[in-house]
This record gives structure tokens, C-alpha cells and sequence, in this order.
DNA sequence: CGACGCATGTAAGTTGTTACATGATTAG
DNA sequence: CTAATCATGTAACAACTTACATGCGTCG
């Protein structure tokens, strides 16, 4: 689907960046829905350098340290429009080896199955902390300003990434009380 | 981290069979959590056939068609156990097309976001009727007899994925609200 | 001057998808 | 008889990860 394609594509279509830019935003930014590593980003600039979606000026840090400064063209910005619009049908549910091992909870004692879960528990709780963190210093939450900027797409994905961890959250309560209820249950 | 390896020992180890089995299990029991291709499974039976972790009966069906009915080891056993009870680190937050189109929202018209916000919608409820006749449909809901079952597992697994649906589709309605309060706010 | 961050790339390997390829069995 | 399902495999490709490899800039 060459969906990295377009996610780069997209950045570039905000802002100009370099490739070490578009690392950073996609593990910091993006990284609740997508991100790569520099290992994927930099053919992927290549590529589409050579397919005459990007563009690159070279700009200098210092006295030697070249960097390139990626800009899309119009025919770039015609191809990330194209893909944007497009409808697309539900993806194949992500994959998830703690739902996994989860299934196969018969193979466990109760003491593993609730040591697992408390671990997961506290995990996703510092997960929803940070994303919780972000949400507060985001600037679209002060003040709901205009739908069409940005900062909007930031805001209601950082939103949805928030609901998703909490109702996580609730599932492993869930699951402890249930398997506790179980474990002492007959006095 | 090799978790088809272990999705696959998992499901062998609950009862012995065949590669089309695995298949079946993977993309209609598992496919809320885990699938694979035949073409990721027979080359992995091999695999594990040769490290020792499995073994298989050659069985008639019919006449002429052989089926090969896999079983597990005592080493695969103790492999898969080995696994199961491993603490690991959370998984990088699973990555989601419609979530980074969203994420690039501030380059639709207010038309084509709300057009694929519904699309979108319908299909995430269609996803959560399934998933609830299923449940309806599930032993476990009907009397819940033994945490120790391999039907527990299947059953905590189900309600998670019914939760997560709901919250997907939440969010698209929490956004398909805010969208429409700013398309036809000033009258 | 040392540590950390900036900056860019390649190589080897794993995982997963799509397509190619074949043939038997069963239910209507 | 024919379509759907059962059954097993390989080949080519795409996506992604881990490791290798190098060098500059800046702050303390």
C-alpha cells in the first residue's frame, strides 16, 4: 500500500524537512498510529526523489555538515491529495502477541496470568499518563481555534489515542478482577 | 520475536493439526489478534518440524490426499511455556492508515473528511455485529464454568476486541460531531 | 575534550504479501 | 459435473528491523 510513501510525503506537504526531521516526528509525533526507522526513511527520500515527488536543496549546519531539505512538488502533492481522498476498506485488526498469549491463558497458573496482567496494567498506565501529558500542553485543547489548521489532525488523533489506551486499561481490570474473583472465591 | 512460531505451537499444543487447520483457526478465531497466510504456515511447520519443537502423522483423506497432522513435543512444549510466561515490554503502539489519514485532516474539504469519517463508521459497525453474534454465540457467555478452560481465553480475548471496536467507533462519532458543529455552526 | 545530539547512509536478515502451481474430496 | 472446499507447497517481492559505518556540531 506503500503507505510510508504517503505518510512522508504528507509531512513534507506541512513542512520542508530532512530526513532526520521526519525520523524524529515519526517516533514522537506519529508514533500512535505510525513511524520508521532511519533505516526505512532514507531509501523511501531516495525513491521518491527519483520518481520526482520530492525535491532536496542541500543546506549546510556549521561549516561542513550537509543536510538536505526535502520540499514537495506538485506532482507529489497531487499523488498525497490522491491517496488521501481514496476509501479504503477496513484494515486486517492489528496484531497483538499480549491478546495472544492472553488467549492461551489455560497454559497458566493464576499466579502468572495476574503477575502478566498487573505488568501490562501498569505499563499501558504510564503510557496513558503520557499521552495524557501531551494532551494538556497540546495547544488545540486551550483553546479550539480552526478546524482546517494542523493542529487539529494533531488533537483528535492524540484524542483517540487516549480513548484506545483507556478502554485497554479497562480490559486488563477487567480480566484481573474476574480471574481474582476466581482465585479466592469460596470463603 | 518469532511470534508466529509461538501463535503456532500455542494452537498445536490445545489439539494436534494440520497446516489448513491452522489456517482456518488463524484467519476466523485468531484474526483479532493474530492471522497468517498458508504461505507463512507451511514453511514454518518445516521449520519447526526440523528443530524438534513438532512432529507430524501422515493421515489419509480419502483415497490418495495426504494431510499432515502436526503434534507437539515435549521440547515444544516447554518452548512455548518458556514464552508464555515471559514479561515483555509493550509492543510499539500498532500502526493504523485511517489514523494518520485523519492525522493529515487540515488537507480535506470538510465534505471529503465527514464522506470518509462515515465510510469509515459503517464498516467499524459492521466489524462490531460480527464480533457480538460471536459473542452471542460463545459458550462461555452462556454459563461461565472454568477459568481453566481453553474457552476462557477465547472469551476475555472476544470481549476485548468488542470493547476496542466500541471505542473506535466512538471516536469517529465524537469526530464526526465536532466536524459537523464547525461545518454549519453560524445559522 | 567528552558526551550527546545532528545527520546520512548501507547490509543482512526477518516477516509478511501476492502470485504461481497442483491436485483430491465433497456437496449439490 | 462443477463449484466450493480441502490440502500443500514454492517464488518473487515488499516492508520492516537490527546492525554496521561514518562524521560534524554543540554544550558543559
Amino acid at each position: 500500500m506503500r503507505t510510508l510513501k504517503y505518510a512522508i510525503l504528507g509531512l513534507i506537504n506541512r513542512n520542508s524537512m530532512t530526513g532526520y526531521d521526519l525520523m524524529k516526528v515519526f517516533n514522537l509525533e506519529l508514533v500512535n498510529f505510525w513511524y520508521a526507522k532511519h533505516s526505512q526513511i532514507y531509501p523511501e527520500l531516495k525513491k521518491l526523489t527519483d520518481d520526482g515527488l520530492i525535491t532536496y536543496e542541500t543546506v549546510l549546519l556549521g561549516d561542513k555538515l550537509e543536510k538536505k531539505l526535502y520540499s514537495i512538488t506538485q506532482e507529489g502533492r497531487k499523488d498525497f491529495l490522491n491517496w488521501l481522498a481514496k476509501q479504503d476498506q477496513l484494515e486486517p485488526t492489528p496484531k497483538d502477541i499480549f491478546r495472544l498469549k492472553t488467549f492461551f491463558i489455560e497454559s497458566m497458573t493464576r499466579e502468572e496470568m495476574l503477575k502478566q496482567f498487573y505488568y501490562q496494567l501498569d505499563q499501558r498506565k504510564a503510557k496513558l499518563k503520557k499521552l495524557e501529558t501531551s494532551m494538556s500542553q497540546h495547544p488545540y485543547s486551550k483553546e479550539i481555534s480552526d478546524i482546517a489548521s494542523p493542529e487539529y489532525g494533531d488533537y483528535i488523533v492524540l484524542k483517540g489515542a487516549i480513548m484506545r489506551e483507556h478502554t485497554y486499561i479497562d480490559w486488563l481490570k477487567g480480566c484481573i478482577k474476574e480471574i481474582e474473583s476466581f482465585t479466592k472465591p469460596h470463603f
